[in-house]
Order: C-alpha cells, then sequence, then structure tokens
DNA sequence: CGGCGCTACGTCCGTC
DNA sequence: GACGGACGTAGCGCCG
C-alpha cells in the first residue's frame, strides 16, 4: 500500500477509524458554523423587511453588486490573457 | 406614510439610504465570512482526499448523519409533545 | 384518486407504465442530442485551437459576453422592481 | 510564423479578427441551441409532474439507467467498508 | 406549494 | 496519465 492512503487493514489498530471520525467532525464543525452565518444573515434580511425595506430588492442589489464585482474581475483576467498571449508570440 | 417603512422623502435627508448601506454592508460581509466557512470545509475535504480518502464518500456519511440527526430531533419533539399532553410527568 | 395522477392500479392495464416508459424515453432522447451539441461546441474549440486560437481566451471572452447580457437583464429586472415598488407604495 | 497560427499581422488586413468573431458565433449559436433542448427537458419533466409523477425519482431513474453497474456496486462496498469501520455510524 | 436562488456535484480542461 | 482547478448543470432549500 502507498504511503499516505487511507488504511483499514488489522495493523493499524483503528487509527484510520479514529482519523476519519476526526474529518468528519471537523467538517460538521464548519457547516455549523455555517449555518449560524446563514442564520444571521437571515436576520439582517428580517430586521431590514421590519422596518419597511422590500427584501426581494435587497437581495437582487447584493447579487447585482456581487455580478459586478465578479464581472470587473473577468475583465482584469481577461487583459491578463491578451497580455500574456502578446507576450507568447 | 406608516411609521416604521423605509422612508426616502426629503425630509429624512439621506437617513434611509444610510440605512440601507448599513443593511447591504452587514449582508456582504456576513456572506463573506459564510464564503470563508465554505472555504475550510473545501479544504478539510481535500486534506482528507489527500490521506486516500473518498471525498464523495464523506460527503454522503455526513449527509446520513445529519438526516439522522434530524430525526432523532423530529422524534424528540414527538416525545416533548407526548410528555406536555400527559401534563408532563 | 385525482384525475391525472399517476395510476398503477390494475384496471388500467399497465398504461401508466408505458406513460412512464415514454416520458423517459423522450427525456433520453433530449440528451443524447445534447451531448451531440455539446460535442459540436468542442469541435469548434478544437478547430479554433488548430488554426492557433487560444482556446482559453476564446471561452473567456463567451462567458464574459453571457455575464454582460446577463448583466443587462438583471439591471432591466432591478429597474422593474424599483418601478413596481414606487407603484405600489 | 508557422502555418495555420491565428495572424493578427497588417498584411492579413482583419481576416484573423473575422475569423475569431465566426467562431464565437458559432459557438453561441449552438449553445443557444443546447438550451432549448434544456428547455425541452424541463418541459417533459414538468408534462410528467402535472400527471401525478414525481420528477425527483424520474431523475434518479435517468441518472441509474445511465450509471455504470459496476460503479454503483463499488461505491455501496466502499460506503459499507467506511460505515463498518466507524462501527455503524 | 411553486418558483427561484444557492450550493454542491460531476465533467472537462490544462498541467506536471 | 493522474491531479487539481474551473466551468456548467442538477439538486435542494428558502421565500413568497
Amino acid at each position: 500500500m502507498a504511503d499516505g492512503s487511507a488504511n483499514m487493514s488489522s495493523s493499524t489498530g483503528g487509527v484510520a477509524a479514529e482519523r476519519l471520525r476526526s474529518f468528519l467532525e471537523r467538517v460538521e464543525r464548519l457547516e455549523e458554523e455555517k449555518a449560524t452565518i446563514m442564520n444571521d444573515i437571515k436576520e439582517v434580511y428580517a430586521e431590514a423587511k421590519g422596518e419597511g425595506y422590500d427584501t426581494k430588492i435587497l437581495r437582487q442589489i447584493i447579487r447585482l453588486r456581487k455580478m459586478d464585482r465578479a464581472d470587473r474581475q473577468e475583465q482584469e483576467a481577461l487583459l491578463d490573457l491578451y497580455l500574456s498571449a502578446l507576450g507568447g508570440l
């Protein structure tokens, strides 16, 4: 067996199972944190809604701003590509 | 206009715009945190993969365990319901 | 049983099974067509590559043009939202 | 310059630009067709749903039919291995 | 409960 | 030829 691969053989005495359990618990912990953040986001929207803002519009603004950022990054990436293409001639 | 509603009239002097900006920034900040967490999760999976584990299977186990927890919570909720119906023993 | 629902009872004599098979085959036929189109796209990129074009750049241009279109649609949707929000006051 | 390479030199008088535009339009045309096919697929599922079929199950059947049987068995065997290593969830 | 947006998965491409 | 990264699609969950 190659080094570094998951090992279930008897000689490892359940070590792999412990390692596996560790990975699972780390992921589950992080997903718990993620759920908390997502809940916080929901609460912000709820608060805004409570003050009369239209959450649908808010969400669309958020999305649009994100797309603008992505677009800008794409433009820069494209420029970089062109520059490297020119440099490669 | 009803109290508590988003107010863009001239008498509020841009106060609503500031409030709106605040909400947007809070959401964007939280989404940034969420993205960080999601990245962390990806890294854990990558680390596990590097040790020979099949991430597809790992994700499947995570899903199964989450479903088990949900089932258990439902069971407990049902038990609570019965107990309260009995007068709380 | 409500009319129009999937019916497996003995009185239908396997009619539902035939209907089900029909849906599956229609989907599979369409997915086959889709696979053909996707293959055509790959061939266009391959042809361009054969003439010295950088497919990575081509793909990025395609993506950017698509994002521009999407952004424009988003902008219009946002404008519509604002207009309807104003009309709802 | 090697024959067959993208040529932007003055002697080609914008021919390469035309060629480039041609590639882009061919790809965009094909992607449009692909989008149409995908829409057709969605419509078939919608029609099936309207007759009481569970689209989630339909999609699963499609996937299973597509999936290689050997792969499925291997996946299950590996999952069982991990589960037994954990002592059963 | 129906649509829609987001996440997550599978696939494909480029790289080493 | 395998690995990792990126893209597009499909599945899922939230919102209305």
